[in-house]
DNA sequence: TCAACGCTGGACCATTTGGTCTAGTCATGT
DNA sequence: ACATGACTAGACCAAATGGTCCAGCGTTGA
């Protein structure tokens, strides 16, 4: 994977493709964007999406997906991490992805389902959705074993802040306001 | 509205193209469906889906959202209707709809969300996601002051309550288990 | 009986789609 | 200096896209 902690300006046209896609997937969903469009706002020809991405938008849209769920898992852990409790972890959370949501609308979307659901139904989209969003449950999960759930807890608090997560994001977009988040019956 | 309690066979063109539509959307969002597959679904001609809805693709979407909702609709009033607390009334709703997704996997979708959030960013989808939307949530929200709550505590609890719908359709597809619903974690 | 109208059938169209292919550029190591 | 391989540039393509148009059909009311 890409390092993403750089702060240099200038990102290679394989990362430029990444990001700018990214982008327009969990904005309008993978059939909603267009390779020409892709192509445009990531500045970049098409010869190099497709040797970069041989099996081309569907290639890049994993690729994307899975950068997309870096962040979010990064935006646990910040909240988590140094939070004291389940709760207050929770909350931080979703302080954080409001805060991000003011910034820009893109927060306002679940990058992987708003990527992959919408995608192709073949098996490398399905494992990789799998893989990308039970790693946030168990990454969560992992937290709350920290502050003092056993196992059996752990996994459905997850899986009902998951719940709350991915429901949250749909009542934010129809009512337009990242308070939706502020306000969250966060569980613990 | 046509009127959807009939049970004659023999469907009009125009509701054989909202319903044909409306699975489809749902199915693969809206700009996952060709128009042309959904000719063939409802089994029409061009000149008929342009002779009822004139705006073509996206009339047709609007129309079957608004279709789709309404059978959310009267699923809510089935299991809210006869129910004996707002508990009693949501987990019957869960179950209700577990038992649909076991019979076809298009339940496991949010028929307006799908179909309205993945089409094309004017006012009229705008507007008529957030009336079906709000619909559903009103909806609730008088089912649970039927049950006690006052008015705001009302709207907490539908809210809470659609979160958790929504959230749960997409765990419950990623998981492909409708059994995500029969466990939902539900308030009141 | 006939006119009017609602609806159907499908030919046709411009545009956009995702994708291929190849000639070229550029940096690298030797 | 040169060969190598990674990368870029964009012309080109078949297929699919959403949409238009109109001739004809059948049912209705006068």
């Amino acid at each position: 994977m890409t390092d993403q902690t750089q702060t240099q300006k200038p990102l290679s046209t394989k990362d430029r493709l990444i990001r700018s896609s990214s982008e327009l997937f969990r904005e309008r969903g993978y059939s909603g964007v267009g390779v020409a469009e892709i192509l445009k706002a990531a500045n970049a020809p098409k010869g190099s999406l497709y040797h970069h991405f041989p099996n081309g938008k569907s290639d890049l849209a994993l690729a994307a997906a899975a950068w997309a769920s870096d962040g979010m898992l990064r935006l646990i852990t910040a909240a988590f991490e140094p939070a004291t409790s389940f709760r207050d972890g929770a909350t931080t959370f979703c302080h954080k992805l409001a805060k991000l949501i003011d910034i820009s609308d893109i927060w306002n979307n679940c990058p992987v389902t708003r990527t992959l659901f919408d995608g192709p139904e073949n098996t490398a989209f399905r494992t990789t959705t799998e893989h990308l969003l039970e790693g946030w449950i168990s990454e969560v999960a992992m937290h709350a074993e920290r502050f003092g759930s056993n196992e059996e807890e752990a996994k459905h608090l997850a899986e009902h802040f998951f719940i709350l997560l991915q429901g949250g994001w749909e009542l934010a977009r129809l009512r337009r306001s990242s308070n939706v988040f502020r306000n969250l019956p966060v569980p613990g």
